[in-house]
Formats: C-alpha cells, structure tokens, sequence
DNA sequence: CCGTATCCTCTGAGATACTG
DNA sequence: CAGTATCTCAGAGGATACGG
C-alpha cells in the first residue's frame, strides 16, 4: 500500500514536521546543539534574547519528538545537560542543507525584493506592467 | 572575507529563509506549483482550506522573493497563471529534501512521542525517573 | 541552577463582504 | 475570475515573580 502522505491534508506528517522547522527556536536549538552538549544556562546565553520560557517549552518539545535528550545530574545545585540524539542530529543535517540553500541564494532573493518593491520589472528590460496577452 | 552568517543573530538571512519554510502555507504553494502552472482558484481548490487572505497574500510575497512568477492575461474575464521561477524550483526541491526526512522518521518521531507522553522512559528499560549521579 | 506559573500584549489568520 | 478591505478573535510569546 505505502500511501504517500499528502500535504495538502492539514495534519499530514510530513506538515508537521515542517511547522517544527517553521519554529525559529526548534531550528536554532538544533543548531547550537550541533557543537555538543549544553547546560540550560549556556543554551540560553548561546542563543540571544530568547525567552527562558520559549528556550524551556521549545526544549521540553524537542525531547518528546526524541530530538533532544536530557540529563539530569544529581549535583547541588542541580546540572541538566541537553544534546542532541541520533534522530536529531539526522534532522539538523538537513536542515543544514537548508541553511545552505539559503546563504548561495540570498543574494538572488534580495535582489528579486528589490526589483519588486521598485517597479516590479523582472530580470528582462521592459519598465512597466507585466501583461500578456493572449 | 566571506563572514558567515550568523543564525543566531535575528534578521540572518539564513533565519529570514527558515521562517519562510516554516510558513505552512508558503511551502504548500511550492509544493502545488511543482507540477506546473496554476491559476488562482485553482490553486485554491488543490491547497484545501487555504482562505483567500492567505493564498493571495503569500502568492505576493513568494513573487516578491523571486520565487514564484505571476503572469496576466487579458482575457476576460482576467486569467492569472502562477509558476515556480528556477529559483523557486531550487529552493522547491531542497525542501523536498525535509519533506523526505518527514515520510522516513515520523515514525520514530511518534514513536518517541508515545513513549514520553507515557513514562518518558528512552528506548531502554528502566521504568521510572531518568536522573544520573556525577 | 533550572525551571514553572501568571499575566498581559499584539500579531496574524479566518470570516465576510465588496470590486475591477 | 482574481483579488482587496475590514473586523474580530485566539493564541504565541515576552515580562515578571516565585519554587525545587
């Protein structure tokens, strides 16, 4: 059988995973794991200005999709270690591949920005309004 | 000098890419236009539930980008045909990527997920409370 | 040190109605 | 057909304070 899941279904696998990319903080934790294990403290001083609470709830999300792990140590005061798992290091890996898509094609994307918040001309000559006819 | 960006900073050009990704919409309509051009309504029709707000509002800012190309005809009434421009295609087929990692790991994913909402206990045996000594 | 609890704000998406 | 213009409302997320 192996249906496919279709993503224009709301719902679907695959857009769920996509919303977790969506969610700034889940990306950038990814990342900042990627160099190793981080205490909560560090995590929050590696990744400027974000909230203790989203740095929390994101974390406590990311470990229940098996992403992130935690460990706890016994230590007064107490010492919680994040890293990344298996599964999470897949993940960041291709988001990676993301993340260099988007610094070899920024300079497209901007340019295209600009052109459209001036006349809205594509790459070719013509100044005005694009219309065809037909 | 070729600094790298930094993701961590907001406003990275990397950071202002992921957020498109994690536009749920913006990656449907990537997805939908992968098979060729698309006229409005029918875009709306294949993306179930997108509200007319949102369809035409993230049409207008992935053309902006340079992702998407928006042709007029002047028939009447009016014929609006959207397309992947080959940046577009690019950056359609890098997200197809994650979309791979979605349809290989959600189970584990899920899996992962019922066992934290269960005991949280890893994959190993030990029921209760995950806390190591140091 | 590592969080949870509470309150409060403000964006952003949906519904609806109207236009070229 | 292909949009734009308003309105409303939920809920994401920041600030702050407190607890194990």
């Amino acid at each position: 059988m192996l249906k496919r899941p279709d993503p224009f279904q709301a719902l679907c696998p695959t857009r769920r995973v996509l919303d977790r990319i969506g969610d700034s903080w889940a990306v950038l934790i990814l990342v900042a794991l990627e160099d190793g294990t981080l205490r909560f403290n560090a995590l929050r001083r590696r990744i400027e200005n974000i909230s203790q609470k989203m740095l929390s709830q994101t974390l406590k999300s990311l470990e229940r999709d098996g992403l992130v792990r935690r460990e706890v140590f016994a230590t007064v005061p107490v010492t919680v270690e994040y890293s990344l798992t298996g599964l999470g290091r897949t993940l960041s890996q291709t988001v990676h591949q993301l993340t260099l898509w988007a610094e070899a094609h920024i300079g497209e994307v901007e340019a295209a920005q600009r052109r459209y918040d001036q006349g809205l001309a594509p790459p070719d000559g013509r100044s005005p309004a694009p219309l065809s006819l037909r």
